[in-house]
DNA sequence: CTAACTATTTAGGCATACCTAATTAAGTCC
DNA sequence: GGACTTAATTAGGTATGCCTAAATAGTTAG
């Protein structure tokens, strides 16, 4: 009994390794099946088979153990990174060249990552110069797949008031994101972080912009880095 | 018995009513299921199953009666031309702003076709400066769905040797064109067209190029209008 | 140490969009 | 007008990627 050969180059396949890379963070820690199928919107039984076919591909992208979890292999990792650089890169290109609002890049960029050529790929990054960094302010990974490390960290993590650098911002919430350029927070920016109790934060991103007071949820979508 | 509810916002959808599009020419013929079948790649029951649910959705999309062909109804041509707008736009994006090889358009084009959005397509519009042809020289159907009647004919239709403008070229064959342009076949490009036999035509397109000879079937990729 | 809880996997289904093989309808040829 | 031929349809099957429900493993609590 031969094992039936499937084609793994799916959106579905890509959206997996992408969500594993993202939750196993810089570290690439395992990933329970529950965490993707949270992240993914789809049911646990789902992610078992996915991530069954993923590990027993004649190239693994992922190594797993039953009920021990994931991690990417490198075959994995390495197509993570090329859909992640698809991904802001377009956004790049959707805010730069097109004039998108850059609430809504994400969607369209999490939509088109899937089925752009690598000439395409190549002819925006050209077009926009190479750019290191899409307009969140997230790292674009290079074309060998090398990503620098973040030295920045979760504004929710302050304790102390103080001034800092907007690193980047989450993508994932496109209402605080938009709310969040409204008041001026936006890659590169100044910020006066007042912690107002362990749930309130108020940001004040300089003299044009009205202050903004922030949940602690919504300080986990904000990273800083100090001021100088 | 509850007849079930399908989705056909699908890219296989679009894709038939694309060739039920093509095949039926400017006077909307019926389309017969073979040639969709040829067209499209894929066995002729496949395309009965896909038109009996075209037909059968609570907007229909073809009007169809079995055993004697498809047309597209008024929602399905609406959607053939958004997608053939998108398409369009798109060869012209990606040639104009992005700087692709014209034979290389297509392919893209096709694939991305079905997943931009609606201000994607507004965009790259806005940018382009609503453009009425594409690269191929093919006209860019308006928002409202309106598209301009074609006046020219195709160069395998010309018997007498003369001048020609060179209307449109089909974006079919990506050799052939790439071919057509290496010898200024392209459109608006003046055109001395010699018909060496039945099957053989020599074309010039001025001094700087050198003349091309091409057979009949090339030549149905060439649509050509009077010189002036 | 066993009961209870929770995470995960297995088993069995459904929809989409294909396929092949078998059947039926329609058109043509004496 | 019956026999052929060809086009088109029906019937039944496959792979993908999802689902729910049931079973199982691992963990925690008394």
């Amino acid at each position: 009994m031969t094992t039936r050969r499937v084609n793994l180059n799916t959106e579905s396949a890509d959206n997996y390794l992408k969500a594993v890379f993202a939750l196993g963070g810089p570290e690439e820690e395992r990933v329970s099946s529950t965490a993707l199928a949270d992240r993914l919107g789809v049911a646990p039984a789902s992610v078992t088979n996915m991530l069954q076919k993923l590990a027993t591909s004649p190239v693994p992208f992922v190594e797993y153990e039953s009920r021990r979890g994931v991690r990417l292999s490198a075959a994995g990792r390495r197509r993570a990174l090329e859909i992640l650089r698809h991904h802001r890169l377009l956004e790049t290109f959707l805010y730069e060249v097109l004039g998108y609002p850059i609430e809504e890049v994400h969607d369209e960029a999490e939509r088109l990552e899937h089925f752009i050529s690598e000439r395409f790929e190549e002819r925006i990054d050209a077009k926009l110069g190479r750019p290191k960094f899409d307009p969140h302010g997230h790292c674009i990974p290079a074309l060998s797949g090398k990503m620098s490390k973040q030295t920045s960290r979760p504004l929710s993590d302050i304790e102390e008031d103080g001034e800092f650098v907007v690193d980047s911002i989450s993508d994932q919430d496109s209402v605080l994101l938009k709310r969040l350029n409204a008041h001026g927070v936006t890659p590169g920016a100044r910020l006066h972080v007042l912690r107002l109790s362990q749930e309130e934060f108020v940001l004040r991103a300089g003299g044009r912009f009205k202050p903004l007071q922030l949940p602690l949820s919504g300080a986990g979508a904000v990273r800083i880095r100090p001021n100088d």
